[in-house]
Formats: C-alpha cells, structure tokens, sequence
DNA sequence: CTCGGCCCTGTCCAAGCGGATAGGACAATT
DNA sequence: AATTGTCCTATCCGCTTGGACAGGGCCGAG
C-alpha cells in the first residue's frame, strides 16, 4: 500500500511517515510542496492513496487538489489540514476528492482512514462534518437579502455608495438605504465598522 | 527526561509522542488544550520541558505562554507553532520561553533542539530569526509616525475623527490632518480601505 | 384579493469626511 | 542661529454619510 504525504510543516511529515510505515506498514513517501508532490506522482509508480495539505506553497486552495486529481487518475487523494473550515471539507469531497483529514484527527483513526480511502471509499469525519453545520450559517448572512449581501460586499471593497450603486446598476439612495439597514441587522454604526465585521466574519 | 505537549492537533500530537519517545528517549505526555497543560504542569512531576502549541484552545497567544511560565518556575516551557510570525516568536524569548519551534522543523532536528532547551538553553531555529527580518518590516508601518500609527489603529476599530481624537486627547482637525496624510501613506482613499489595508497587512 | 415582505427610488437635513492651505511649538541637527 | 522634521491646531469648501420619511412595483401567502 503506497502512500505519498505532502505538508510543508516537516515536523508533521517527519513523525507522519514513521508512524504509518512503523505502525501501519505502508510504504510512505513524502513532498515538502505542491510542485514536489506532482512531480511524484507523474514520475512514481502510481500511489494508492495521496495526502494533501491544505495549506501548502503552491496549492492554491482547491485548485491545487483539482489538479492533483487529474495527475493521479481522478482518484485517491485527500486532503488534510489543520484550519480549513467544514465547507471546504464538502467542496473538496464534492470535487471528488478521496477524504478530509483535520489535523485534530487522532493518530490511530488516521490509519484506519487511510486504509479506507486507499479501498476507494470517501472518508471523512462526521463531527467534523456535522458540529460546525450549525454554526455555519455563518450568523450574520443569514438575516441579510441578496441585495444587502452584494451592497455589504462593496463595504468590504472600501468602496463609497455611488461606486456600489454603479457596480449594481441601481441608483445611490437605494444603496444608501440598504446601508442603513444593514448597519442595524450587524450591529455597525459606520460602514468601517460594517466591513471589519463582515470580513471578521468571513464573508467574502 | 520528561517532556509534556500541548497541542490541539490529535495528529502531530500523537505522532510526536511516539517519534519522541521512540528515537529520543524522551518521557512524554501529552495535553489536548491550555487547561489541561497547566492541570498537569501543576500536578505531575515536574517536566524537564513544556512544548505549547501558539494556536490552541485557552491559550490566549503570549497570555497563555506567561501563566505557563509562571506555574513551572520560570522556566523550560517552548512554543511550537504552524504559522506565528519572526516577532512573535522574538517576544517569546523575550519573556524568557525556553524556545520557538516552528512546525517546519524537520522531525530529527526537534529531537536535538528538545534536548537543547531541557538543558536550560534558549533554542529557534536561526533562519526562521533571519530570513523574515527582511519581510518584516511589514511594508506598511515603515513610513507611518508614532501618531500615524495611533490614528490607523483607531480606523481599524471603526472609530470616527472624533472618537479618535477623545482617545488620543487630540483636537479633530489633528486626527483629520493624520488621516490624510495616511491615505496618502498607504494608498487608500478612504478610512474604510484604510482599515482593510492595515488588517490585510497584519497589524494590530 | 389583500396583505406583508422585499426591493427600488426619491427628497430633506445635519453631521461627518476628504482635500487644500496655513501656521505655531518643540527637539534634534547642522 | 538656522534648519529640518515631527507633531499639533485651525479654517474653508464641497462631497459623502447617516438618518428620517414617503412612496411605488412585484410576488407569494393567507
């Protein structure tokens, strides 16, 4: 069983292959970054399972696992990391991705989800999956309409409310008033205060 | 010689454990958050090193660090870290921590750098200390006076001319003067994008 | 159908903001 | 003694914001 894990923390990778060659007998291979791990792909005998991480030189989020994907045969590669949130997990699974691995994941699950993903199946831990559902609607977007939504994206741009409303193709007062509103729905009392919120929160 | 970790990532925590126990000989327990870290610092045999990982649950960044410090003597407890910064890492030991080990380190230079700072030495691996003092700079607070840079963190809170102006014991048109010549600085044309900018660049 | 929600547009006004310009206080240099 | 740099204060002007109020169109639910 051939494994190959990229992740640029050494510390990680280092003490990772010992433990899945010494405790689960795979034949572990290593990359310190995106280009090094296609490199191996292309080049290595075909490996059956490959573990990406997330945040890594090179690896532009989930374009990096998409091409990825494509070098290896559009199977067996996962991704794993330390901060990515819950709806980057379901992307990447959506993408066809093998699993997600947070780094939170005890040493002993992690070898049993390696020998799953390398069967083919997609793997990926449910409370990881299901914990942060609920905390994800993100408890600011969820009160705002489409409209205050693009108009709150324009905050965030540090744009003023004519160049919003030229953007949007509607005129200035209609901004204005999706502004004000805004302010009470996030509790801002300036558009600065607006946009730090917004981006504190995530969105965009 | 006995170590504790303390990191929230089960994965390299487990890892870490065997790697260190296995090839360094090394006594070693383990802690899943802050709590738990100081719990066992108090009640267990004393540690010859505490490894704190910066980004974890309870640990307040440096807060975090000095409780630690403060419940083991003074001495002897490391940080350990995926993404910190050269200067947090520089206030670190400066507070006296018996070392920085950035998660890039390659696993067998741990096993010498652990050994190193049970030894009572300061340890941080040098081109982490050198190669960011270039980029540190931080591009942006280069240029920015004392006051400036008062004024900037005041944007970034969403503070009005005024509010500023209460705070810094300044009259507005002061503040205005600042924010002016900010914008210019720093490329904004607006406090907005003047908030955005100085977060985007990590400060405050 | 009527009602309520959402979205769009408009006007009015006071306050805040952004830009220009001008000058004074002070310390470190020269 | 003169200069330079930094910081503080001030005034004027025009534009932008924030807040209030009033209205119209559209659509889905009752």
């Amino acid at each position: 069983m051939r494994v190959l894990i990229a992740d640029d923390h050494d510390l990680l990778r280092d003490t990772l292959i010992m433990f899945l060659q010494g405790e689960g007998g795979f034949e572990t291979k290593a990359a310190a970054d995106f280009a090094e791990a296609c490199r191996r792909i292309k080049d290595d005998e075909p490996y059956d399972l490959v573990l990406l991480d997330f945040n890594m030189p090179g690896m532009n989020g989930l374009d990096g696992l998409k091409t990825a994907l494509e070098l290896n045969g559009g199977q067996r590669v996962a991704l794993i990391s330390g901060e990515a949130s819950r709806d980057i997990a379901e992307q990447a699974l959506e993408l066809g991705a093998a699993g997600f691995i947070p780094k939170t994941l005890p040493a002993n699950s992690l070898i049993n989800a390696v020998r799953f993903m390398a069967m083919g199946e997609q793997y990926a831990p449910i409370d990881f999956l299901t914990a942060s559902k609920e905390e994800k609607p993100n408890a600011l977007a969820d009160g705002l309409s489409q409209r205050e939504l693009q108009v709150l994206k324009g905050l965030t741009e540090g744009k003023s409310n004519k160049e919003i409303a030229r953007d949007l193709e509607l005129r200035e007062p209609t901004i204005k008033l999706h502004v004000k509103t805004l302010y009470r729905k996030i509790g801002a009392s300036n558009r600065t205060q607006a946009a730090l919120i917004a981006r504190e929160a995530g969105l965009f």
